[in-house]
DNA sequence: TTCGAATGTTAGTTATTACTAACATACATA
DNA sequence: TATGTATGTTAGTAATAACTAACATTCGAA
């Protein structure tokens, strides 16, 4: 295989993983995705032996697991405005890359535990963060003293609801418009 | 049929409808209902038809469509913090009857679109409901002015995304102690 | 007791689908 | 040119699952 083009291998991951996001596990075929690969069946199978090898393969190559915690560290400016915004950004940039395993995640819950755990990695990590932000800010009087981790539950589950809800016609300026309303309602419902 | 005891139909649907739930349409046999409901399977053919059938009848059977506007209006009481502590229970008592509808209608979004308009008539309800309460109370002077459309989708938002984790890293609440938590640092944004 | 409706049982059919085997072809490179 | 690698093609297997048909059984009610 030439090293500059995309691999037969991407090109198959990349189809399944869509057809796997919108008809879930069970309803797409191996014809299917050979189909939209635009290769044979066969090929397909001697690349990943079995259908879950595909799942496997797919979801190996498209779940990104950050270490936020650095990145996120390195942009606080202890406003609770601002980083909180910021904070709502990486979320659902991190949840957009992490898409279609979120979704599959939550549609093979119970047949395939397994995914779940990957898919709420980047999630407890900001969960973690967060709420140690909010006990710092706290401290520092720029909050209103309370539950740090049930703020953090609040917030997570806010932004986590706006990226199951929204569908795929929804702009990212919808995102923006989303993050700066609810951003503003909970800063001023945090701060002192 | 004997009146008194719950029909072999409704066996069946509750049985069905939890299979569907927690495994998916496709994943589930009819093999497998017959086994739940502890009946043969020819008895679901004899009852439904069809495999399709049998979700339809369900969902029919366990989608509550309720017209809120009546219950709502009837116990507002223009306070912003006991009336988004009693909305919040409105609508998870809601979803929580139509649970399995919910999940179902994620599941299949792509496969049977019209599971999900049902399972969006209550929330699209509450959404209207509570922007246009946002609306009175903005022009009573008791809440911040500013986009009550937004506001509204916000708050649902919230409470869509602790409907739909069953992320324990996220939700480590329970249900109370959640609305009771969300809707305080909400109502503290919201009021003027 | 007898009748009938609901259910059980059994033995299918048909379609689908994951997966295999065997052979053919295109094509880049040594 | 020769060779190997990736891919295509075709035919097929085995299992599963939706669904049907025909007959047997249970049981309450007339």
């Amino acid at each position: 295989m030439k090293q500059e083009e995309l691999g037969t291998s991407d090109k198959i991951l990349s189809e399944a993983i869509e057809l796997f996001h919108h008809k879930g596990f069970k309803s797409v075929t191996m014809k299917e995705i050979a189909a939209a690969a635009a290769v044979s069946e066969m090929t397909v199978f001697r690349h990943f032996e079995t259908k879950l090898g595909v799942l496997e393969a797919a979801i190996r190559k498209y779940s990104y697991i950050q270490p936020m915690k650095k990145l996120f560290e390195e942009q606080i400016v202890w406003d609770l405005y601002e980083d909180l915004k910021m904070f709502a950004k990486t979320y659902h940039e991190s949840m957009s890359r992490n898409k279609a395993i979120s979704f599959i995640a939550i549609q093979e819950r119970n047949n395939m535990p397994w995914i779940t755990e990957l898919a709420e990695h980047n999630p407890g990590q900001l969960k973690e963060l967060l709420t140690r932000y909010f006990q710092d800010m706290q401290a520092q009087g720029k909050m209103v003293a309370a539950d740090s981790a049930g703020q953090a539950t609040a917030f997570m589950t806010l932004n986590f609801g706006y990226f199951m809800s929204c569908n795929p016609s929804i702009k990212s300026t919808d995102t923006d418009a989303f993050i700066e309303n609810s951003v503003q309602t909970f800063a001023r419902g945090l701060r002192p």
